[in-house]
DNA sequence: GGTAAACTGAAAGCAACCTTAAATTTCTGA
DNA sequence: TCAGAAATTTAAGGTTGCTTTCAGTTTACC
């Protein structure tokens, strides 16, 4: 998570640059308006933290200029004007949050996990292996390459991505994704299991789903040799 | 842009929805944390509206329910505690932003535009591939050619140029252009998306509507051969 | 080596989806 | 207000490809 701050005062940005690489963020600091602009629109971040008073170009111009190049990094606002009319100037230039400084550091890292949280509430994906189950588009990815699933493939896939590597029975395939009621039998979950199979060397994944005998699947990752 | 306010004050609730309704919004209102919290789940709304201090289900409850239950629709928290402690709370909870009583007007149709902003709702326009969906003419655009949508295309369309490459469910749809009490089948998407097919292959777009069976529809770019 | 469990491929069945066109409702301009 | 156009709904029939079935083969374990 790689997080831009743009802040004239040195001991201030300083200040939170520590806080937030102590909490794991990837950080870097700007001091001027000019220089920020510039890095923000690289589009490498995941947010900016933006200060409003600053010589030269002010945070309202930074925001409003990066937002019309189109680059939509979520912007926290951060500044002691505690205007109404200044939050909105603020969140009209383009700024997501607006945070009224003298902040409590608990407080900033609520606001930023919640501008993350929404960020990356656009890609809902569960990972094993170098192998991703994509919730969204019920795709399998590993690397550049993705294949598409049937629903019943996905319903199989998000159970066996969700037990990992821990032993998931045929009853319990059965019941959970053709209903405890159904007239399906096991051999329906070997073939969508070959089915999977299939998918998962298609992609150069290194996920095998290993079969366990009477005890049911689980995942597993391809030992080199 | 249908938005839902959870607000057990009514005078306040009532007040809400004439503004809201006045900036064009479709707004529902509902008094207690119960109901909320099943509105909200429907998934129908592009924004709730929470105010925390309720009967019952307060409203960190009910957006921490909401978020548990994979529901990402944007919240705006509204509440006369001022202290950082709620705010915290509130924004771990789940909330996007967190807005003291009493507020400005104004900043209050500051925080919702910058809410749906995020959300993917531009004011002007969504792009998909080689193409755009004018949300001001409700045009298709292509290139030099470009095409009107009625008005149910362009809801549907709008729906799917903000879901882009993730699924989106017949149901969903439904629920979001014709209303989740209305008696509507589920061949009226299937009608309309034919529609949208033919109008972006008239325009030559690049964008292909993509079914996914059981699971919905989604866009993707057409790859050339 | 025998047995039970698991796997595979091919073909049939069927639900989901698409298309079309006509009927109905809503909108629009004279 | 009314006629005509546009938009929406309804319904039927065609198509696709997911899902199921099943028979034959392979694998694992005793």
């Amino acid at each position: 998570m790689k997080i831009l701050i743009i802040e004239d005062e040195r001991l201030l940005a300083d200040s939170l640059c520590t806080l937030l690489e102590g909490k794991g963020f990837d950080v870097e600091a700007v001091y001027d308006g000019e220089t920020g602009r510039e890095y923000a629109m690289l589009g490498i971040y995941d947010l900016l933290i933006l200060d409003v008073m600053m010589p030269g170009l002010d945070g309202y111009q930074v925001a409003r200029q990066v937002r019309t190049a189109r680059c939509s990094t979520p912007i926290l606002m951060l500044t002691a004007k505690s205007g109404v009319e200044d939050r909105i100037e603020g969140l009209n230039a383009g700024a997501d949050y607006y945070l009224t400084k003298p902040f409590d550091s608990r407080e900033l890292l609520a606001c930023i996990h919640a501008l993350l949280r929404r960020q990356g509430a656009q890609v809902d994906e569960m990972t094993f292996g170098n192998t991703a189950l994509d919730l969204g588009t019920s795709t399998l990815i590993c690397g550049e390459k993705s294949i598409r699933l049937s629903a019943k493939e996905f319903d199989v896939a998000r159970l066996l991505f969700q037990s990992r590597d821990r032993n998931l029975s045929k009853e319990a395939i059965l019941a959970r994704v053709w209903g405890y009621d159904s007239n399906a039998v096991e051999n329906h979950v070997e073939v969508y299991v070959g089915f999977l199979r299939k998918k998962l060397t298609a992609i150069g994944s290194d996920v095998r789903i290993v079969s366990v005998r009477r005890l049911g699947y689980h995942l597993e990752v391809l030992m080199e040799c």
